[in-house]
DNA sequence: AAAAGCCCCTGGATGC
DNA sequence: TGCATCCAGGGGCTTT
C-alpha cells in the first residue's frame, strides 16, 4: 500500500495532534515483521515530541529514543481520541494523553521498532542504506545520474530498490517512468544525463502531486483520520492494463519485473 | 558489488 | 456454494 505519498499524508494527518502526548500504555497484537525491541511498558511515561518521515518509515521522536514505524504492504494508522476494542488486524496501539495511535495491518509486513537513538545500531539497520529524499535538495541530479550509470538492472527495479532515491514504490515507479517517457525495462546505466534529469523531475512531480491528492487508495489505505486518497483516479498507467493511454490512446501494457507488475505505454515510452 | 529469487502474511477476485 | 489459484502500495535476506 504505502509509498512515500501515503506515508507522508499519514504523517501530516496526525503529527501535530500527537506531539506532546505522554505515553500512557501500549497494546501489542499479533507479531509484526520485527519485535518491538524493548518491553512495551518501558515506553510508558515517555513523551512523543514529533513525527518525522524517512523514506517509507515514520519516526516518532520520544523524549528518550524513538519509534520507527513501517506500514509494509497493508498497514495504515489511525489517530483517535479514544481506544475502541481492537479488531483482528489491529496490532499496535500507542495510547497517549493526546489520543490513541493504532496500526492496522492485515498482512503484518509492517513494523514498529524501538531505537535508543537515530544513530543506534537498531535505527541504522533499518535506515542506514536508504537513498536520498526525493522531495528535498538532497536529490541531486549529478549524483542520481552517476548512480544510474553504475547499475545495469532495469530502471524500474533501480527505482524500487530505494538505494539511490527513496519512497518510490510500485505505483509511482510506473507513473514516474511514464511521465519521463522512459521504458521500465531500460537498463539504468543507459540513461542519458538529459533523461536522468527528466526522470528526476518526474519522480518529484508525481510524488508531490500524490501527496497533494491524499495518496492513492487502491483498496484500504486511509490517513490517520480515516480519509481516503484520490491519486489513483489520475494514474496514467498503473493498474490500467489494456486500457487506452490517456495521452496517445495506445493500449497500456503490463509486464512483470522482479515478481511485481509494471505498467507502461508502448508508444509513449519507446525506450 | 550488484542482481535475481524467495519469503514473510491475509484477504479479495477470479475460475472451475 | 465450495475450493484452488493468483495477485496485492514492501523489502530484508540468501544465493548467484
Amino acid at each position: 500500500m504505502p509509498e512515500l505519498p501515503e506515508v507522508e499524508v499519514t504523517r501530516l494527518s496526525f503529527a501535530d495532534r500527537i506531539a506532546g502526548g505522554r505515553i500512557e500504555s501500549v497494546r501489542l497484537g499479533k507479531p509484526l515483521r520485527w519485535p518491538l525491541g524493548l518491553r512495551a511498558d518501558q515506553l510508558v511515561g515517555r513523551t512523543v515530541l514529533a513525527v518525522r518521515r524517512r523514506g517509507k518509515y515514520l519516526l516518532l521522536d520520544l523524549d528518550e529514543g524513538l519509534l520507527l514505524l513501517h506500514l509494509g504492504m497493508s498497514g495504515s494508522l489511525r489517530f483517535a481520541d479514544r481506544q475502541p476494542p481492537a479488531g483482528a488486524h489491529d496490532h499496535f496501539d500507542l495510547v497517549t494523553s493526546r489520543g490513541v495511535l493504532r496500526l492496522n495491518d492485515p498482512r503484518r509486513f509492517g513494523a514498529v521498532v524501538y531505537a535508543p537513538g537515530e544513530r543506534s545500531q537498531e535505527a541504522l539497520k533499518l535506515l542506514g542504506r536508504l537513498g536520498v529524499e526525493p522531495l528535498t535538495e538532497d536529490f541531486d541530479l549529478e549524483a542520481f545520474h552517476r548512480g544510474l550509470k553504475r547499475r545495469n538492472a532495469p530502471i524500474k527495479q533501480v527505482l524500487l530498490a530505494g538505494e539511490l532515491v527513496v519512497g518510490v514504490g510500485n505505483i509511482y515507479a510506473s507513473e514516474a517512468l511514464f511521465l519521463a517517457g522512459i521504458r521500465p525495462t531500460l537498463r539504468a546505466s543507459r540513461i542519458s544525463r538529459r533523461r536522468a534529469e527528466q526522470l528526476r523531475a518526474a519522480v518529484r512531480q508525481v510524488l508531490a502531486r500524490a501527496v497533494a491528492q491524499g495518496g492513492s487508495t487502491l483498496r484500504d489505505f486511509s490517513n490517520a483520520q480515516g480519509e481516503a486518497g484520490h491519486f489513483q483516479l489520475e494514474a496514467m498507467v498503473y493498474d490500467r492494463a489494456g486500457q487506452p493511454c490517456r495521452v496517445c490512446a495506445s493500449a497500456v501494457k503490463s509486464i512483470r519485473q522482479g515478481q511485481r507488475a509494471t505498467y507502461y505505454c508502448p508508444n509513449c515510452q519507446k525506450s
